[in-house]
DNA sequence: TAAATAAGTTTATAATATAAACCAAAAATA
DNA sequence: TATTTTTGGTTTATATTATAAACTTATTTA
C-alpha cells in the first residue's frame, strides 16, 4: 500500500488542474470564466487548454457571442476518468 | 470558496512530494531507502533532496555506515508545515 | 477617426525534471 | 595482488514545461 504511483503529468500542473477541476463540475465554460476563476494570462491558459484538448481530457468549442469569439470549453469521459486516476494515484502521496 | 492558492512549486513535484510523504511518517531515512521507496534515479533523488535542503524543508546527514557514505534525511518543522499547507490547497483543487 | 478594450494565439524565455556521465572508495573476483 | 564490479552518491547536460510577453484581429467607445 501507499506506492507513489506516477502522477499523470497532463494533470499535474497547477493551471491545468484549476481548469479541470472547474470543468468537472460545471458541464462547461467560457474562456474569460476559465481565466477568472484561475486568475491565470490568456496566453498560459490559451497554452494549457490546447494541451488538454490535444489529450482528448476537454473539448473546446469556437462560435461568437455577439460579434465576438467565444471559445467554450468541457470536459469528456476520458477527461474525468484520468482525473479520478490523478487524485486517486495522489491521494497516496499525501495521506 | 474552492479557491485555488498557489501550490508551493517545490511540493508540487512527484519525486520531491513522494520524498517529503515519506519523511513525514518516518522520523529519518537513508538516501538509499528513499531511492527504492520512490524509485527514482540517484541523480534525480540527490537533486531533489538538494532543493529540499535548501527550502529547509528537510535536513541532511551525511555520515558513515561502516566504511561507506551514509546520507540520512529528515523532515524539519518548516517542511512538515509546508507539506500540511501544501496538501490543504490541494484540497480544493481535487475535491 | 483614433484610442482603448476584448478575446484570444504565437513565440520567447526561464525554470524544471530527469537521466546520463562521472567519481571515489570498498568489496569481490580472477 | 591486480582488476573488475558494486556502492553510494554528485555533477552536468538535455529535453520538457510553465509562463508571460508580444502580437493579432475585431469591436467598442471617446
Amino acid at each position: 500500500m501507499s506506492e507513489f504511483k506516477p502522477l499523470d503529468p497532463l494533470l499535474h500542473s497547477q493551471l491545468r488542474l484549476a481548469v479541470m477541476s472547474i470543468l468537472i463540475s460545471v458541464e462547461s465554460a467560457e474562456f474569460t470564466f476559465l481565466k477568472e476563476k484561475t486568475e491565470s494570462t490568456a496566453g498560459n491558459l490559451s497554452v494549457q487548454l490546447d494541451k488538454l484538448d490535444k489529450a482528448e481530457y476537454i473539448r473546446i468549442t469556437k462560435s461568437f457571442k455577439g460579434k465576438r469569439p467565444l471559445t467554450t470549453c468541457s470536459v469528456t469521459q476520458k477527461g474525468v476518468r484520468a482525473f479520478e486516476s490523478y487524485v486517486e494515484n495522489l491521494k497516496n502521496y499525501i495521506t
